[in-house]
RNA sequence: GGCUGGGUAGCUCAGCUGGUGAGAGCGCACGACUCAUAAUCGUGAGGUCGAGGGUUCGAUCCCCUCCCCAGCUACCA
C-alpha cells in the first residue's frame, strides 16, 4: 500500500484557534481523507509550536508556568480539531521530550557534517549580530519595521543598538543548491505564484540566519555552548521546522512518520521558511527533502457584516453551530480556493448551504430514496445503472480525483465542484426520464429499474466522494441508501455496486433551518 | 520603489500554445413538471472580455503605455 505522509504547520501556542487555523486543518484533513479512500496508507501530522519568547510572556501575564499554559492551549486546539472532525494520526508538541531530544540530534548531525569542512564553510558558526532592539517588543527590528527611527509598534520608545553573540547557520551557502532544487523539481513548491516569490528571493541571494538566541530560555537549549561557554536557546527555525522530521522519534511512530514527508501543507505567509530555510537545514544534515510544499491562501472576514466598526466577530463555535460541522467544512472547502484567498460571510454560507447542500444534493437524496421506496419497496433493483449517465459521471470523478491526489495540485474546491456536477446531472436525469410516469405502466418496469438503480448509484458515489469533506453527513446519507459499514471505507478508485441495497428514508440531511432565517 | 500575479455577465470565477457563435455556478425573470427539503427541470437576460495604442487577414488570449487590485520585498511566528 503506498504511503502518504502529510503535515500541516504547527500552530503557535499563543492564542485560540480561529477561522484561519480551521481552513488549513480542514483542508489538509480533506486531502488526508481523500488519500485514505484512494488506498494510501496515510500519516497525517499536526501539532503545536510551544516555545519562544511570546509564549513565555503570555504565560507570565496569565500568571502561570509556560508548560502549564501551553498544556491548556494544546488541549483547546485538540478539542477544536476533534469538533471539526480533523482526523490527524499524530499530534506533535515541541515541548515534548522526544521532540527536544530529536532537535538536538538534528543539530548535532549538522555539526558532525561540519567537522569535515574547513572552518570558513561550516554550517554553524559564531557571530555577533548588531541590531536595533525595541524594548517594547522585546525583539530586534528590521528596517521595514522602523518608522522615523522608532519602532512602528512602540513609537514612543527609543530603539537601542544591541549586540548579541549567537550561533548562526550559513544559509547563504545554499543559494545555488536551492536554485537547483527549483530547477530540477519545480513542483517542490505549489502553487506557482508562491514559487515565483521564492525564486525572486533566491535571485536576491540569501543571508545567514540565527540558530540560537540569548534573550529567552523557553525552548530547547542549543546543544553546544558558544566559545565563551554560554549556552543559548535554539532559535525558532531549528526548533519548530524540524517537527516534521522529529515526529518519527516519538515512541511508536518510527515507521508511521518515516521521513521524508510527502506533503507539507502550510499558509502562504510561512512559505519561505518551508522552502528555503527548511530544505537548507535538511541539506546540511544530509537528510532527504520533503516531496512537496503546498502553500494555501487565507480566509478573511471581509464582508460588511463582519466589519470591525460594526463590532461583529466570528468564533469557530458560531460558525459550526449555525449549520453544523459538516456544512461548515463544506463551505470552507467549497467556497475558498485552496490556492488563494477567500472571505467568510454568512450570506455566502447561506447561499452555498441552500443551493448546494439542501437543494441540489439533499433534495436529490430525498426524492431518489422516496421513489425507490414507493416504486420498489425500498430495494434497489439489481440491474446496471445507465451507461451513458455513468460515462459522464466517470469523467466528473476523474476530475474530482485529479484535484485532490496531487495530479492537479491540491484543490478540494475543484474536487467538490466536480462531484456536485454529478448531483446536478442526476437531477436533470430524473427530469428527463420521469420515473413517476414510468411507474404508471408495468410495461415500463425494466426502464424504471434502470432509472432507480442509477439514482442510488449516483448518490452512493456522491456520498463516497464527499465523505472526505463531510464525514458525518455522508455517513448518514450512505446509511439511508443502505450502504454497509463506513462510507469512509468506500474506495474511490472502484465503482460502487448498489444492487439490492435497502434504502430508508430518514430525516432530511440538510434541512433548511427556519429559525436561522432572519 | 522593485518583483510577481491579476482586472471577463449582478456575484464568484473558467477560458491551453490567437481564428466561424465569449462560457459555468449562484442570483434574477418567465415557463414546465410533481418523485422530492415551495425542492427540481427548461428558457432568457444580451457582459465595449480595465483604458488607449500597435502587430496580424483576424486578438479576451501577442507587444507597448496607462489606470486599478492583490501578494512578496526574510529572524513575532
Amino acid at each position: 500500500m503506498p504511503r502518504f505522509f502529510l503535515t500541516t504547520a504547527i500552530d503557535y501556542a499563543n492564542g485560540e484557534p480561529h477561522l484561519g487555523h480551521a481552513l488549513e486543518k480542514v483542508g489538509a484533513d480533506a486531502i488526508a481523507r481523500f488519500h485514505r479512500q484512494l488506498g494510501y496508507d496515510v500519516h497525517f501530522l499536526i501539532g503545536m509550536d510551544e516555545h519562544g519568547q511570546k509564549v513565555a510572556q503570555t504565560a507570565e501575564k496569565q500568571g502561570m508556568p509556560p508548560q502549564q499554559f501551553v498544556d491548556e492551549i494544546a488541549a483547546i486546539f485538540q478539542a477544536m480539531w476533534a469538533r471539526l472532525g480533523v482526523a490527524y494520526d499524530q499530534f506533535i508538541r515541541t515541548t515534548a521530550p522526544a521532540h527536544k531530544e530529536a532537535v538536538r540530534r538534528l543539530i548535532e548531525q549538522i555539526f558532525a557534517a561540519d567537522a569535515a569542512l574547513p572552518e570558513s564553510q561550516r554550517n554553524f558558526y559564531e557571530r555577533s549580530y548588531t541590531g536595533l532592539y525595541c524594548v517594547g517588543c522585546e525583539s530586534f527590528k528590521q528596517p521595514s519595521d522602523i518608522v522615523d527611527g522608532k519602532c512602528a509598534v512602540h513609537p514612543t520608545r527609543t530603539l537601542e543598538e544591541v549586540t548579541e553573540h549567537n550561533w548562526f547557520f550559513r544559509l547563504s551557502a545554499y543559494t545555488e543548491q536551492l536554485k537547483q532544487l527549483f530547477r530540477d523539481q519545480p513542483s517542490f513548491l505549489e502553487p506557482e505564484s508562491r514559487r515565483n516569490e521564492i525564486l525572486q528571493l533566491l535571485e536576491q541571494g540569501l543571508e545567514d540566519i540565527s540558530a540560537s538566541r540569548s534573550r529567552f530560555d523557553w525552548g530547547v537549549p542549543f546543544p553546544r555552548p558558544l566559545s565563551s561557554g554560554e549556552v543559548q536557546t535554539t532559535y525558532v527555525w531549528f526548533d519548530a521546522l524540524p517537527n516534521y522530521w522529529t515526529a518519527r522519534f516519538f515512541p511508536g511512530y518510527d515507521q508511521k512518520a518515516a521521513w521524508p514527508a510527502d506533503l507539507h501543507v502550510i499558509g502562504k505567509d510561512i512559505t519561505r521558511f518551508h522552502t528555503v530555510i527548511w530544505p537548507a537545514m535538511l541539506m546540511a544534515a544530509g537528510e532527504p527533502l520533503p516531496r512537496q510544499v503546498w502553500a494555501h491562501g487565507f480566509i478573511s472576514l471581509g464582508g460588511e457584516r463582519f466589519s470591525k466598526s460594526a463590532g461583529v466577530k466570528l468564533t469557530l463555535d458560531e460558525a459550526i453551530e449555525r449549520y453544523g460541522v459538516d456544512a461548515f467544512r463544506y463551505y470552507l472547502l467549497r467556497d475558498v480556493p485552496y490556492d488563494g484567498d477567500g472571505s467568510f460571510s454568512w450570506e455566502r454560507f447561506e447561499e452555498v448551504y441552500n443551493s448546494d447542500l439542501a437543494n441540489t444534493l439533499g433534495n436529490l437524496a430525498s426524492r431518489s430514496i422516496a421513489m425507490i421506496e414507493k416504486y420498489r419497496a425500498g430495494v434497489v433493483p439489481a440491474v446496471a445503472p445507465d451507461a451513458e449517465l455513468f460515462a459522464a459521471h466517470g469523467a466528473s470523478l476523474a476530475d474530482a480525483r485529479a484535484a485532490v491526489d496531487g495530479a492537479r495540485q491540491h484543490r478540494p474546491n475543484e474536487s467538490i465542484g466536480a462531484v456536485m456536477d454529478i448531483a446536478r446531472r442526476t437531477n436533470e436525469y430524473i427530469q428527463r426520464t420521469q420515473p413517476w410516469v414510468l411507474a404508471k405502466d408495468p410495461a415500463n418496469a425494466p426502464q424504471l429499474d434502470t432509472v432507480l438503480t442509477t439514482l442510488a448509484a449516483s448518490l452512493a458515489h456522491c456520498a463516497a466522494w464527499l465523505a472526505p469533506v463531510m464525514p458525518e453527513k455522508m455517513q448518514a446519507m450512505w446509511e439511508q441508501l443502505g450502504g454497509a459499514g463506513a462510507v469512509t471505507a468506500a474506495r474511490l478508485d472502484q465503482p460502487i455496486d448498489v444492487s439490492g441495497w435497502k434504502v430508508t428514508k430518514g430525516a432530511p440531511l440538510f434541512p433548511k433551518p427556519e429559525a436561522a432565517k432572519e
